[in-house]
DNA sequence: CGATGATGAGCAC
DNA sequence: TGCTCCTCATCGC
């Protein structure tokens, strides 16, 4: 269930939790086996995250576990992994590859992978294989948003379909592609190339300040202050998927800002959310190539 | 109690 | 473009 801000979430915890512990390793239903078996009993040293991948060291050891949670991985903590809940002493365990039927991770179980789509180790030039066909992570304090915009500026490529593209915008997913083109007014089939260069960096500025949020409160939130439940006297949003947002999944109902009705199309296999009024169809531009 | 869909992406055609 | 894989809450009968 996861965008680039539960990779980078997950990163940080595991980093804060685990760091130095020993990792006692399974994996139940056989899937990861090879992975299981190969940290089974070493020292946890770091994970690092980029876009929607993430890599896991331990210590003398070269290779790393790519983890790739798809669109149904999940990861379990116990108790929400507050430092207390795991064990001060001893191996953690870790069980990569498990479903509810197994029950909630408990005991020295710290930790559950449940149907991620990748759990495969890697060795160091494997890792630069995958990093280096992913774009600039605008998670990622180091990302050069110039390499987007090379990208951008020269295609005819709708930008609803550039900023799902991890060679583009690494770590954007669903919610945040339909959330930030909402926020700034932009038609979803807009060609990269008629996208005027002020537009894209605020794009960008608005992905790098709004993915850290997601970080941090582990939802994605991206009403502005004047659109809150609280700022508007509506009621919160229920469903559990949790954030405030003004498009994603929000189809049929009233656009928090104009009241439109919200639009949804399937585009390139995926539900595309948007608003037909504060996203007017784009006229055709000067293209910037 | 079966069918459906969902914050993803590689691959075959 | 469509099929595939993975899990499981939710929905309709």
């Amino acid at each position: 269930m996861p965008e680039g801000h539960v990779t980078h979430r997950i990163a940080g915890m595991l980093n804060d939790q685990f760091s130095g512990r020993v990792v006692e390793s399974s994996s139940p239903q056989g899937r990861f086996s090879d992975s299981a078996a190969r940290i089974d009993g070493r020292v946890f040293d770091a994970a690092e995250a980029w876009g929607k991948h993430m890599f896991v060291g331990f210590e003398g050891m070269d290779e790393r576990v790519n983890i790739h949670l798809g669109l149904l991985g999940k990861f379990f903590f116990t108790a929400g992994i507050e430092p207390a809940d795991v064990p001060a002493t001893g191996a953690i365990r870790w069980r990569l590859g498990v479903s509810a039927r197994d029950g909630d991770p408990h005991g020295s179980v710290v930790m559950d992978l449940r149907g991620p789509n990748v759990c495969e180790l890697r060795t160091p030039d494997e890792v630069d294989t995958i990093t280096s066909k992913l774009g600039a992570d605008p998670l990622r304090g180091d990302a050069d948003p110039e390499r987007a915009w090379a990208r951008v500026r020269r295609t005819s490529t709708p930008v609803a379909a550039l900023l799902m593209d991890q060679k583009v915008f690494p770590g954007v997913g669903n919610i945040y592609r339909a959330e930030v083109l909402f926020r700034h007014g932009i038609d979803p089939k807009m060609p990269g190339k008629f996208l005027r260069r002020e537009e894209f960096d605020a794009i960008w500025a608005d992905l790098v300040a709004l993915m850290p949020l997601g970080v941090r409160d582990g939802r994605i939130d991206t009403v502005r202050p004047e659109h809150t439940p609280e700022a508007m006297g509506r009621e919160p949003r229920v469903d559990k998927h949790g954030g405030e947002v003004y498009v994603y999944r929000r189809a049929g109902q009233p656009c928090l800002v104009c009241g439109t009705p919200v639009a949804l199309e399937e585009f390139a296999g995926r539900n595309l959310f948007w608003c037909p009024s504060c996203q007017p169809r784009h006229r055709r531009r000067r293209a910037n190539a």
